[in-house]
DNA sequence: GTAGTGTCTATAGTAGCTATAGAGTCAAGC
DNA sequence: GCTTGACTCTATAGCTACTATAGACACTAC
């Protein structure tokens, strides 16, 4: 018993347009169609679905996804290159989380400057205008408080 | 003694391209122009760029920070909304962290049902596949193990 | 005059969808 | 047979915040 789109949408989770453009970009193959030129989809297409959104909310990419469809399809290599894709998602979530606490902190700093209220002088105005030396940061390398510091490397004569 | 767009881009930490972006979304007023239609610039677009660069760095959108800077261009009202816009990006950072940790824990979950080297019969893809019931969502509502259970709401008549 | 750099505008690309337009298809009800 | 409503089709544009490219013009040192 052959699905329609809409089907496959439902069963899968998936909205109709994700679905043709996964198809699109490669990650579902193509199906076959009625004589109105509709899709038909099978069981198989609802798991490699659910295969696919289990991946992205894993965190990859699509062109992770279709790497590891096309080892699932034809698996002939060692799938150790896998474990590293998935150590350095581990690693980039970890640079993500830690990115996000120190934001955090800031944000925390900045929002202490004001206590609201005021048509003039805002202290989150004044911050975000100047600058102030963060706690968090006193000693290590800070983005947040570095604007102009590092200028882009030019490779001029004439101002080099 | 004006500046030229590159002079302005190493002052500001920004690129070329990005100050004509800024420029054409708002954020920067349209500069005074040679005869040769170079944009001209001051020590004030300097520091309205550093204002934007420590608004984007604590991830505010360019929206946001039009707001902010029509603020503080003409502060005719109380800046409450802007401790408002504050605390609600310190809740959004929090609801990320926690978000991310818990995917940490899935993709270590996942790390661990494979220990690669494999051709066939990969844990992962096999987990990827069939979803697994992860020890930190066992009792609380977790959307990566959930799947199509959800269909999207839908209002026909026919299928309803 | 020439070489090297900088600047200009306009357009397209990035990721992963989402929204829209305009047309064709299908099934139920009259 | 006709209408109605839901569904499907393709193609295109939009979202964010830039980034990259092309082709033309401007400036300065030699």
């Amino acid at each position: 018993m052959p699905l329609k789109i809409g089907e496959l949408a439902r069963l899968s989770g998936c909205q109709v347009v994700t679905i043709r453009y996964y198809e699109k970009e490669g990650l579902l193959p193509q199906p076959e169609r009625t004589s109105a030129n509709y899709r038909l989809y099978d069981e198989s297409d609802v798991e490699r679905l659910h295969f696919i959104r289990r991946c992205r909310l894993h965190g990859m990419n699509l062109a992770e996804i279709r790497s590891l469809l096309a080892f699932k399809d034809h698996p002939t290599v060692s799938c150790a290159w896998i474990n590293d894709l998935v150590d350095r998602h581990i690693a980039d979530v970890e640079r993500q989380i830690a990115s996000l606490q120190h934001l955090k902190t800031h944000l925390e700093a900045l929002r202490h400057t004001c206590a609201g209220d005021h048509v003039q002088g805002c202290g989150i105005i004044d911050t975000l205008d100047h600058g102030s030396p963060c706690a968090c940061c006193h000693e290590e390398h800070c983005h947040l408080n570095e604007l102009s510091a590092e200028a882009p490397k030019r490779k001029t004569k004439r101002n080099g």
